[in-house]
DNA sequence: CACCGTTGTGGAAGCGTTCCCACGCGAGTC
DNA sequence: GACTCGCGTGGGAACGCTTCCACAACGGTG
């Protein structure tokens, strides 16, 4: 089975190897007739391209590095940076590339530099920065990065709609009739906290109920102690929507040893639909947070050199016992 | 800042690119002293081989490939293969190579053969395969291929002692006064669930308490299946031996809703001391499964082209409420 | 002393892309 | 009608490496 060349591809569609290779790669003018004959023969002969020649050729390579920005190191392990990876892996699978994982670590900015100096890098996709880091991202480096989570402008962003999603969770708290919402949200250097309070703000807002927000970082500890926390500053809370299952989790467990049933006293939402969330209590209610859909589309925009400002996903709520 | 090429490296070594690439790897014959001086001349520049280039030039690339064997895709969102996709990713990448991720689909076989031909890839690794895919792995590719579970000598194994783990989890069971002990055992293809069995049987036939194994697939609704079903088949059971944390938290859930205290009535185990193990109702006993540092390991033996017959992980017991 | 294999070496031809440059061509401008 | 302009196109030189081949120098063999 020999392999499929460009050049094969242009003898089929009787242009040039320089056409094909535009029409391949979207770039520069062609056209439409040109075009077409080019996507029928790659499409006929099965043509996929070779990504060490590619990288040899443009100067830069081909794998894909995740690349955690945390400030710990912890979040490697990190079941949510696993599906980012491992959905990754999959997408790079179809273009023969590879993915690689990587910590950031203390100084961001210089190892963001070595990742844009290293000529086996493709693209990187970024977890679970902090806004600096976003800041730290090179120029040179900038057209081959892309957020997974939000982000400014510079970089591309692919991210779910948690405005929505947690939107949507607290309309429908409220439209089982609860008055005293608080929010639990992640810490402050999380990008996504800030957002998830702003959803919820306006909700509350519109509704005429209090606004009442608690911070926490994402662990189901912590989600336990803000949940103890709300219930000391605000005793007549009667639901609790969290930014994550993990702190959602953590929160019911804190509720059910202290004897506040769930949901009969406090509805409780969270954030992400993980897997352990249809097992936690009465069953946790959240709103869906696609990582494999959008790690796996940011993996091959990234590929394909396709720039895109940004792309939202939807979240969906997933009513199940706790609210 | 210009990348340093193998000519610069030859240049200032004062040989030919010929004899750098030898020395660089390590094949063909070459006097001790260009040696010397092409390995003083690459650590003075800081040379690092385009990895695009070798491929390109060479015709085989180095990716690894984390294969999954089971006759479900679904597995391929599994958080097991996920943990074990982003450990290799990160033992990858200091070796500046990439992981990708496939399912070997229906036909393994031809899978197989197709990654043997395939000129990217450098390693294989294998998770969640049945003995039928183990004997398909073709002899070409069985020098680049690790088992991520139990093999037999053909293909190297690198393995939590599950044998190990099951026995100590059963011999904790016994130690607490229970003396009607199910096992709750995987579905028969998965090689695991033999080895889980035999464990089991031998530590309760030293004991002289009776042998009763009841499988299940690895879904927490088995696992609630299977423990109505041991709860029907020998109503005196006080002990629930689960092959995985996903089938006992299932387990406790059936007997959660069936009014069935644990770990009062019934202790139950589980194994692989998953992340959701600790939230559970009164937090899962079970033992160890150090995934990430199995993946590792097989990793870095793959791209070292190092060869072990096998290599077995321990695993210890974790001590919770349920048993 | 012609012949041989062995050992170390350099030259050069690719590998499959990208990208720069030059070319032809028709539509506008003076 | 000679001129620029822009578009679509093709040619060809890289890109950094591996690998094949040729060759020189050498000691040992008939």
């Amino acid at each position: 089975m020999p392999t499929v060349t460009l050049d094969d591809v242009a003898a089929a569609a009787r242009v040039s190897r320089s056409t094909a290779s535009r029409v391949v790669r979207g770039t520069g003018p062609v056209s439409a007739e040109a075009r077409r004959a080019v996507l029928a023969a790659v499409e006929h002969l099965g043509y996929v391209p070779h990504p060490g020649a590619r990288a040899l050729a443009s100067g830069h390579g081909e794998r894909v590095v995740v690349a955690v920005g945390s400030p710990s190191a912890d979040l490697l392990a990190d079941p949510y940076v696993a599906r980012v990876v491992s959905a990754a892996s999959r997408a790079a699978d179809t273009q023969g590339v590879g993915v690689a994982l990587r910590w950031l670590g203390l100084d961001p900015r210089d190892e963001l530099r070595r990742l844009a100096r290293d000529p086996g890098v493709g693209g990187v996709l970024l977890v679970d920065y902090t806004a600096d880091v976003l800041a730290s991202v090179p120029r040179d480096l900038v057209a081959r990065v892309a957020a997974i989570g939000p982000a400014d402008g510079r970089v591309p962003s692919y991210d779910v709609d948690a405005a929505a999603g947690i939107a949507a969770l607290v309309e429908h708290v409220l439209a089982t009739g609860r008055r005293d919402v608080v929010m639990v949200t992640g810490p402050g250097w999380l990008p996504g906290s800030r957002r998830a309070v702003d959803a919820y703000e306006a909700v509350t807002r519109a509704a005429g109920v209090p606004r009442r927000v608690v911070s926490a970082d994402l662990t189901t500890g912590a989600g336990a102690d803000a949940a103890r926390e709300a219930r000391r500053r605000w005793p007549g809370v009667d639901a609790l929507v969290a930014m994550s299952d993990t702190l959602a989790v953590g929160a019911m467990r804190a509720l059910a040893e202290d004897g506040v049933r769930v949901p009969d006293d406090v509805a409780v939402t969270g954030f992400d639909d993980q897997p352990f969330a249809e097992q936690a209590g009465p069953g946790l209610t959240t709103a869906t947070h696609p990582v494999e859909r959008i790690a796996a589309a940011a993996t091959t925009a990234l590929l394909g050199r396709r720039r895109e400002e940004r792309r939202t996903f939807p979240s969906v709520v997933v009513r199940r016992g706790s609210a």
